[in-house]
DNA sequence: TTATATTTTTAGTACTTACTGAAAGTTCGA
DNA sequence: TCGAACTTTCAGTAAGTACTAAAAATATAA
C-alpha cells in the first residue's frame, strides 16, 4: 500500500467509526482529510477531493470548528479561507470527549437526577418506587465515574504523576 | 412527578440516549421498559406499552439478547416468551462497553493498524509518510489507552484496591 | 399427528437524516 | 460605493435506517 492509498483508506475508516458513534459521515471525513494532510486545504479542495457540494462542506467545516477539531486559518492577500486539523491524538480525544460529554452526557445525568424526585406517597408504590430509586441512583453513579474515568484517563499522558498508573491497567 | 410518570420519562430519556450514541432508539426503549418493570414482559406487553409491531419487538428483543443485556425466561405450563433485563449498573455498563468494543473499536484498530504497513519507498514520500504514520499510531495508541481505561473504571467499583483511585480524579 | 399459539423473516413503506444546488448574504480591495 | 470573491442559508430531494403488516416457520399441547 502506498501513502496516498493508506490516507484514502485512513479517510474512509474514519468517517465509518464517526457514523457508528453518531457523528456524521462526511464531518468525521473532512477530520480525517485535514488530518492527513500537510498543508491547511481550502473549501474547494476539501469538496473535490471528497466530491461534496459546497453547502455540505460548509456545514460540517463549521460544525469542526465548532467542536475546536480544526481551525481556520488566514493566508495574507487571500480571502480564502483555508482550515487546519488539530493533530495531536491525545488532544483530539480531549476534545471529542470533552464535547461529547458536554453535549449529551451532562444533560442525560441531568434529566435522569430528576427523576429521582418523585413523590412517594402512595403506599402500593413504596417498594417499586424504591425498587426504581435504585435503578435510576445507579446509572447516575455509573455516569458520573466514568466521566471522571474519562478525565483521569485523558490527564494520563500529560502527567508524569499520573503515567505509573497507567502499568496497573495494561493488561 | 408520580412513579408511572418516572418510568416513561425514563424510557423516553433511555430511547433518545440510545439515538445518541449509534443504538436504534426502539432497542434502547425496550431495555429501559425491562429495566424498569419489576417482573418480565411478553413480546405482547412490550409491543402494547411503546405501541410498536410484532416484527419491530422481535427484532430488537433478539439484539437485547444477543447483547446479553436481557433474557429470554419461560412460565411452566406457558408458551409465551418472558424478558428480564439485567439491573445492575455496573453490569449493565461493563457488557455494553465490552460489546461495542468488540463490534466497533477493535475492528477499528485492527484496520487502522493495516495502514502502518505502508512502503514508503520513493524518497519524496519519506517526511509526509513518517507524518502519517505518527498520525496513525498516536491514535491507535489512544485507542488501545482508552480500552484499558475502560477496562479499569469497570472494575473500580468491584474492587476495594482500585477505589481509592476515584478520588484523585472527582472534580 | 393436527390444530393452535407463538416466533421469525421479509418485502414494502414511512421516517429521519444528510446533501445538493442555487439564491442570498457578506466582506474587502479598488 | 461598487463589484468580485467568497461564505452562508435554505428549500427541495436523495439516501439511509427503522418499522409495519403479513406470510412463513416453528414449537407445543391435546
Amino acid at each position: 500500500m502506498n501513502l496516498e492509498q493508506a490516507k484514502r483508506h485512513f479517510v474512509e475508516t474514519w468517517g465509518r467509526l464517526g457514523a457508528e458513534w453518531g457523528i456524521n459521515r462526511t464531518m468525521a471525513q473532512i477530520h480525517a482529510l485535514l488530518l492527513t494532510s500537510n498543508e491547511p486545504l481550502s473549501t474547494d479542495q476539501i469538496m473535490a477531493e471528497l466530491t461534496i457540494s459546497r453547502g455540505n462542506a460548509n456545514m460540517n467545516l463549521r460544525a469542526l470548528v465548532d467542536w475546536g477539531l480544526i481551525v481556520r486559518e488566514n493566508r495574507p492577500g487571500e480571502r480564502k479561507e483555508y482550515f487546519r486539523a488539530e493533530k495531536n491524538a491525545w488532544e483530539m480525544a480531549r476534545i471529542i470527549a470533552s464535547q461529547r460529554r458536554k453535549r449529551e452526557l451532562d444533560p442525560l445525568i441531568r434529566s435522569l437526577e430528576a427523576l429521582l424526585e418523585l413523590e412517594d406517597n402512595k403506599k402500593a408504590d413504596k417498594q417499586e418506587a424504591a425498587a426504581f430509586t435504585q435503578l435510576v441512583e445507579g446509572i447516575v453513579r455509573v455516569g458520573r465515574q466514568g466521566m471522571s474515568a474519562l478525565d483521569l484517563v485523558l490527564k494520563i499522558d500529560q502527567s508524569s504523576f499520573f503515567k505509573p498508573l497507567l502499568r496497573l491497567v495494561k493488561r
